[in-house]
DNA sequence: TTGACATGCAACCTTTTAGTTGCATTATAA
DNA sequence: TTATAATGCAACTAAAAGGTTGCATGTCAA
């Protein structure tokens, strides 16, 4: 869980996400067409991807494809966030009783 | 929505966050008391989760009581995560298609 | 078979991050 | 009003993260 939060945590690895949203299976090359950084870094950037397991890459002779796996965002809404998302509204009303209770001096 | 998913990324801070949801508007000192880190790690992880918005701290005389804000994680599930959701048979199909078409060497 | 193309691997650099220690500030309680 | 308790602020360190360049490897196509 810990490598799908840090895979998460930066954003050209979302946007890596987000072109293989918009088209599955692509590979290096096509990936770092407009990735404004070199081969390197988007090839360090899909093995976080990978090691999370929201990237899935298969070889094709000499080309690599990747494929967006979308189990791992699954399990976290499932198993992390519903966990907040059930204290929400418990949360919320926390938040208020105490800032009517108390008047406390800023925020 | 970067400093949310920075935010999110490291485990001391997702620990926090229980805390919080366990029980709700602690002090620094409470939180501080099984962290394992100074007072001062932890009061750089409350900064942290409070630009991202996820904890509201309220003063109440001297001692500063942190609360949970369930908004962040509730617009992330909605904005980011169901796009994902949305795609996902599609995506999982797309694997399962690439598996069989192209017989690859390996994963 | 050989040249070119797609990718991998490794060393290196710079910035950010997680953590520490020490001192300053503010508020309550005696 | 003054000592103490809760927190803030700043400087510093070590490790991790993001990125680069250079060279090696494997596969297709002529």
């Amino acid at each position: 869980m810990d490598a799908l939060f840090k895979a998460l945590a930066d954003p050209s690895r979302r946007t890596l996400l987000d072109r293989l949203h918009l088209r599955n299976g692509q590979t290096l090359k096509e990936l770092c067409r407009d990735a404004a950084m070199s081969r390197q870094a988007v090839t360090k950037h899909l093995a976080i991807l990978k090691r999370a397991d929201l990237v899935i890459p298969l070889w094709r002779g000499r080309e690599k494809l990747h494929y967006l796996n979308p189990v791992p965002l699954s399990l976290m809404a499932e198993r992390w966030m519903r966990k907040y998302e059930e204290g929400r509204l418990r949360a919320l009303f926390d938040l208020k009783k105490a800032l009517e209770e108390n008047r406390p001096r800023n925020l």
